[in-house]
DNA sequence: GATGACATGTAAACTGTTACATGATTTG
DNA sequence: CAAATCATGTAACAGTTTACATGTCATC
């Protein structure tokens, strides 16, 4: 149900599919992905259901586009959607997952070298999300105080990354850390 | 994938599909959702892959239950997945997605709303995760460090849930401030 | 003329949600 | 005997992934 109310807040303003996935590849990255396989039918539907409408238009770099923009009606659903309140509970953290059955890995060594693939992971992630604001920032004296609210609240779920990616980094050093202890101090804590 | 992967690893002691369903609840809560829906025939699926046996019991309290175990080759399965290293990048965050569009909301004081509600869900979640944990810790004199393996692992999600929602908590308490701020001191500074 | 970015799609398989259907056993 | 909990499932629909298919235009 998510897909489709964020394709209806980006199409505000006219864009493509094409536009649309590049999209989620930058700044929907931090919370969102989608495929160029789902954007196409789901901009299909949500024109045959009078939500957006299409029209060709010619690129300057390119093959002939198809321009998807709000409705009034799809404006609507998109201002309920949120009006309803924050959606949550909804989260999936499939690394959390594998970590509930790390004992899996009977080697301790194998276990740390997880722990480690998944810090790395996120001191890159935390790297990538930092850089991206630092360009944002620089194009202002008060951000994100001065911010448009077209960029202001894009703007916070960048932070809300930020706050959640170093607290998932600390969280990997910390573990790191506790993993190394045990492998040092308690070579055979097996219960099963 | 990882539904799959989640029963196979819970199904290393005997479990029925109901049992499973309250651990999704319970301990799993933090990372995963199930219904029972999906879980009983993923179950037999599972079975007649000849990743899980099955097996009929009497119960003390109800009705007849269907107990599932792992195979050695579900046991195969479950190892291999966490071996493979850390399953990252596809966390969806609906929350996020609302708040990227937030200026659709136009009365600065439904957004201050929304992101309260916000605030108190991750609140409520936050306080029952440190509950879980404290009742955990009452039971050990050296918590979580003289944990068995069985418990150890486990622990490390929970933890993990309570440093990113903390983190989220933070994230929803500056932007609520941020909110009001720009409420008080900018009150037309739309740009679309 | 090969490569890569631009651009749009379909098909099949898999995963997940909501609603429905059934019935046993325990507790008040 | 009513309600709650235990217990297992199916059906219809919705959402997602992976693989396949097609073709344009610009740059090297």
């Amino acid at each position: 149900m998510s897909l489709r109310n964020i394709l209806l807040g980006l199409l505000r303003s006219p864009r493509s599919g094409y536009d649309v996935k590049k999209e989620f590849d930058g700044s929907l990255r931090n919370f969102w992905k989608a495929e160029l396989s789902q954007i196409y039918p789901a901009l299909q539907k949500l024109e045959r259901e009078g939500l957006l409408s299409s029209e060709q238009q010619d690129s300057d770099v390119g093959p002939k586009r198809v321009v998807y923009e709000l409705t009034d009606d799809g404006h609507e659903e998109l201002k309920q959607w949120i009006a309803a309140g924050p959606v949550v509970g909804t989260e999936r953290i499939t690394f959390l997952a594998q970590t509930y059955f790390l004992a899996e890995l009977d080697d301790p060594a194998a276990r740390i070298a997880f722990m480690k693939k998944l810090r790395d992971y996120y001191a890159g992630f935390l790297a990538f999300l930092k850089e991206r604001e630092q360009d944002w920032a620089s194009d202002y004296s008060d951000f994100p105080n001065d911010l448009p609210d077209d960029e202001f609240y894009p703007h916070l779920t960048l932070d809300c990354g930020i706050h959640r990616v170093s607290a998932t980094l600390d969280w990997c050093n910390k573990t790191i850390g506790r993993l190394e202890n045990r492998r040092d101090h308690e070579p055979s804590a097996k219960s099963s």
